[in-house]
DNA sequence: GGTCTCCTGGCACTCAGTGCAGCCCGCGTG
DNA sequence: CACGCGGGCTGCACTGAGTGCCAGGAGACC
């Protein structure tokens, strides 16, 4: 007889059970009432496996993580000069995002377990760490040779990351409903507006804005519906001022 | 014959003693290869004690971490709102400084470890993370009622501490020559000069642009220097637009 | 069929961290 | 002075995470 008749969902392999059954367990009794001879017992296999699997007992709760820092530092060793920096390191954000709202229960029951459990947060610290290092390791080398160049590459690293996190956190407490995708959006632009040069904002004509220059060419006055979006003004007011 | 003629350097309790053998075997066999049973025999107290003053193994590589938070909370609930927030958390990351700065050969010692302990990396994690704590909530307790005000403490906050390690960690890999001081307040003058509301606001309004509301509401007048610095003017246009 | 190799399981071990019980020492009190 | 008492220190035993090692088994390849 095949293995496959002895267990239904034995096609995803050894690790996926685990963590089913690490899920389990941790939501019904808790993170530390429940050992790793528990979890092996429950998915049915020898307790040396899972340490093949996952390199610690905190690892098990964050099995995406991995791959998805490989994606991003993928996402920006692809990235060519012609890409703007801050925006490009927001869109690596996104993709941490979007790993998460691919699975919005799982989110949430993780996310419930990190803030209650010291231990995992320490763990989901370092795994953030990782991901803020490679957005800082790729502004730091768009930022060679500019004054401060490694201070603003970590800096607005950190800022991505707080902002991401400060969306995706608001999403995951209200239980994943509504649009994750549109507040990331949303405090990412924030970040963008604060550390994006103006000479690299792009150029999308419109007519949201209306500009002229001053009399005697000093000063520049700017009539906008307040309803508009602002890079669009942006736009509109770069166009304008004309300086690179 | 009394405990005290055995150990010369008595006075300062057993605390001092762990954390002096436990850097004394760490620096020369590494921190993973001492056992705490190792730390405790050079230091002539028993095991037990060992976790009486230290919670874990890595604490004691962190010995005044506790004191400097909790200066550091006291710091910020002594504010008024005289204080203006973001400089009032700029001077709150000074304090940490201050106490890498108190002792210097022991800070660059400790960055050597932690910097290739990844067991102690992911600890300082969770020391910093607490920092940066400490002051998202004193900003989401002066944003409170602002637009975004919980996003713009915690991107605040994490820009903070980004700023103060990148220029704390760059003294400590000279070996803590040099001023540390002013690499720090250079670091944080970029952040301050990047988010500090009235002061910014303050300089624009003087002479830069002034803004305000179209008669029913729906219109926004800005008024600037041509050679204003444009990411200064999208600063105050966004103020105004997210004020509606 | 035989062998080779990779994956798995089980065993034993180290070490961090904890609960418990005893011990010593200073201290107040009768 | 003797006695009791409380706090801090110690040793002991225990749980549980993480690791090294070796044996067994299933599949691949010849």
């Amino acid at each position: 007889m095949s293995s496959s008749s002895a267990v239904p969902a034995a096609k995803p392999p050894i690790r996926d059970a685990l963590v089913a059954a690490a899920f389990r367990l941790f939501l019904e009794r808790g993170f530390e009432q429940t050992t790793v001879d528990d979890i092996v017992a429950l998915a049915g296999v020898g307790r040396r496996s899972f340490f093949r699997y996952f390199p610690s007992k905190e690892d098990v709760v964050f099995p995406d993580h991995e791959g998805c820092l490989a994606e991003m530092t993928a996402f920006l060793a692809a990235s060519g000069p012609e890409h703007e920096p801050v925006r490009r390191v927001c869109d690596a954000a996104r993709l941490v995002l979007r790993m998460y709202a691919e699975n919005p229960a799982f989110s949430v029951q993780r996310y419930r377990l990190t803030r209650q459990v010291p231990g995992l947060r320490a763990y989901e610290l370092s795994v953030v760490w990782r991901y803020e290092r490679a957005l800082a390791e790729y502004l730091r080398g768009r930022f060679a040779g500019r004054p401060d160049g490694t201070l603003r590459a970590d800096v607005i690293a950190a800022a991505v990351v707080a902002a991401h996190n400060n969306a995706l956190r608001s999403w995951l407490r209200s239980d994943g409903v509504g649009d994750a995708g549109a507040a990331v959006d949303h405090a990412l632009a924030y970040v963008h507006r604060t550390y994006a040069r103006p000479a690299d904002a792009q150029a999308v004509r419109s007519g949201a804005a209306g500009a002229g220059p001053g009399p005697d060419g000093d000063v520049v006055v700017v009539v906008s519906r307040r309803d508009a979006p602002l890079w669009r003004v942006v736009q509109e007011l770069e166009t304008v001022l004309d300086r690179s």
